[in-house]
DNA sequence: TTGTATGCGTTATCAG
DNA sequence: CTGATAACGCATACAA
């Protein structure tokens, strides 16, 4: 077969091309070349032919051209504060995997917990047309959301609800927060040292609320939920250290900079925690976690933004329950056991 | 001012309804919102006319639109294997950080190790006109590269180098596996057992081989880079354990595993491993880690895509090096000191 | 079953 | 300085 007309070699090629080189119209090789039901409405001769060409010609459809005309992306946006945060690289991860089964893929982006950062990526995800949103918010309104956002714009909230938004996914911060306060208390725990993350993250500052409600607070620091701040803290903790029986902080990364520092403290308080301390078992720092159900919590937005792009309106938020986990070193230290008191 | 025309409310405003609304042409408008050099040849006050009702109408430019017109969507994909993974995590992060401050925003895929996962994510970001790549490939020829992908498309691997394509940036994996060797080998490392994650990942292969040239190996195992595996191959291990003077882990995640199970030994080996393991101080496992640079690396991958999307072909693959951590039960057992060896 | 014509929202070319 | 008008590549209503 011979190539007709004025092909463009080094060009990828268009419907035209193929159309040409086919003797039929740019609608019957987009017709057949959508793949839908349209496909079937075409002779099987021709079909094949234009199939045959376009594989030849190695045809790739111009997804954005598709897109300006369809109106539809199959793309979905993922918000978060940071993606090297394990808790949030899990989530993304599982997020993903189950859009990409549905035929969506997933533009990632870090917000750096950054109000600014935040409502700049906001408009432009909306302006690069795609199809819905999934976002672990910093902003606390339904308002602030929706200035950076179209309305109609199939919107998630993960992680940090916002009032008048029903379409979102969460643990149970109260629950989460409470269940691990029961067990320090069982644990015989009166008086904390509290490592709070940025306060106008509503997460760390809910579960701030609740452990300075339920303990008493002899240190408090504040600061971003880093390593590095976990550190600083507890320079600023050793002299309480001798009068509290757990230090408490609000998010992983926080814990682990504190436990690190714990190293050389030859009989460590308790730390109390949100999400999971890797191997804590082989540490000999007590440590009781207050897990959230990652898998649940990806499952659960995946399935709300379905929704939602499936134009079903009536999504309720999804609030999942945590549980509370223990390491060795803390059942060893305060019940002389091996088994988790749960 | 009052509202001309048919102009269709809760639509998104365009060029044209600002254009009709300010008694101008879509042309005018579109210098003006462009803002580029060309919106200086435009009378200041058209200009702030135009800009006022864009502003009063809420205009957005459809990126979209923009992107089939210009050829152009500011935008780059990275494709990894798994972005749970805290070491792509980590790179994720940077490299999203650094990209969007040059203008760009990230599109991220996980490809799971996949082979074919990695082909349709190619040709998928491929089509949807992104205009650049960065991938930490699974794929080991160019040639099997290219079949996914055009030939044009600026690409970086990141990673694991493929023979042909010059713009790569990765970390040594000769000299990292090497330099880990040695230090195993002044520790007294004569005998190993050999964890591997999947042998069609080239660098789980390569360094594998280099250890297994360096030590003799009384067991090996095989699996999926997970913590789950690690704990499959501890069983395994267990029988030549008496024998081994340290267990080496192509991977941290399946160095985890293998350390968990280490908690119950009495006088557990050594572990080698590729790549950070948290709080590896406070373990009583000694532990020597081979670490690369994931800030230089990110920073190398950025660089060379920023230089292929501004049309410079001559760029040089990134070789960089790592150094060797250990831990201080490591330091404490082997040398009966507290500071590094190296 | 297939072709023609129109439009998606922009930018770019070419006149004026 | 500004305005028609033609692309960009594709999908689709309407004809034939």
């Amino acid at each position: 077969m011979q190539l007709h007309g004025t092909f463009k070699l080094e060009m990828t090629p268009t419907l035209v091309d193929i159309a040409r080189e086919t003797h039929t119209s740019v609608s019957t090789v987009s017709r057949v070349l959508s793949g839908g039901a349209m496909a079937n409405r075409i002779s099987k001769e021709t079909r094949d032919r234009v199939r045959e060409v376009a594989d030849r010609m190695g045809y790739r459809p111009n997804l954005l051209a598709r897109s300006l005309r369809t109106r539809k992306t199959y793309t979905v946006a993922l918000l978060v504060s940071d993606i090297a945060n394990p808790f949030f690289g899990q989530l993304g991860s599982l997020i993903e995997r189950s859009l990409a089964q549905h035929g969506y893929s997933l533009m990632l982006c870090n917000s750096a917990e950054d109000l600014e950062k935040e409502s700049d990526y906001l408009r432009m995800v909306a302006a690069k047309g795609i199809d819905g949103l999934i976002v672990v918010p910093l902003a606390s309104s339904k308002e602030q959301m929706l200035q950076s956002l179209p309305a109609t714009l199939p919107l998630v909230i993960l992680d940090r609800p916002i009032a008048g938004i029903p379409s979102s996914v969460a643990s149970d911060q109260d629950q989460i927060a409470n269940i691990l306060c029961d067990v320090l208390d069982r644990g015989g725990v009166r008086q904390i040292a509290l490592l709070c993350g940025p306060q106008h993250v509503i997460t760390h500052r809910r579960r701030c609320e609740i452990l300075s409600q339920r303990f008493e607070v002899l240190s408090r620091y504040e600061g971003a939920a880093q390593k590095a701040t976990g550190r600083a803290a507890f320079r600023q903790f050793t002299e309480v250290l001798p009068r509290v029986q757990a230090i408490v902080c609000t998010n992983n990364f926080l814990a682990q900079g504190v436990v690190e520092s714990l190293g050389q403290i030859e009989r460590p308080p308790i730390v109390g925690v949100f999400d999971e301390i890797p191997m804590m078992d082989l540490l000999r720092v007590p440590i009781v976690c207050a897990m959230q159900d990652i898998p649940a919590l990806a499952e659960g937005c995946v399935a709300q933004i379905l929704k939602l792009l499936d134009g079903n309106q009536t999504v309720t938020p999804i609030l999942l329950p945590a549980k509370v986990v223990t390491n060795k070193a803390f059942e060893v230290e305060l019940f002389g056991r091996d088994e988790p008191i749960l």
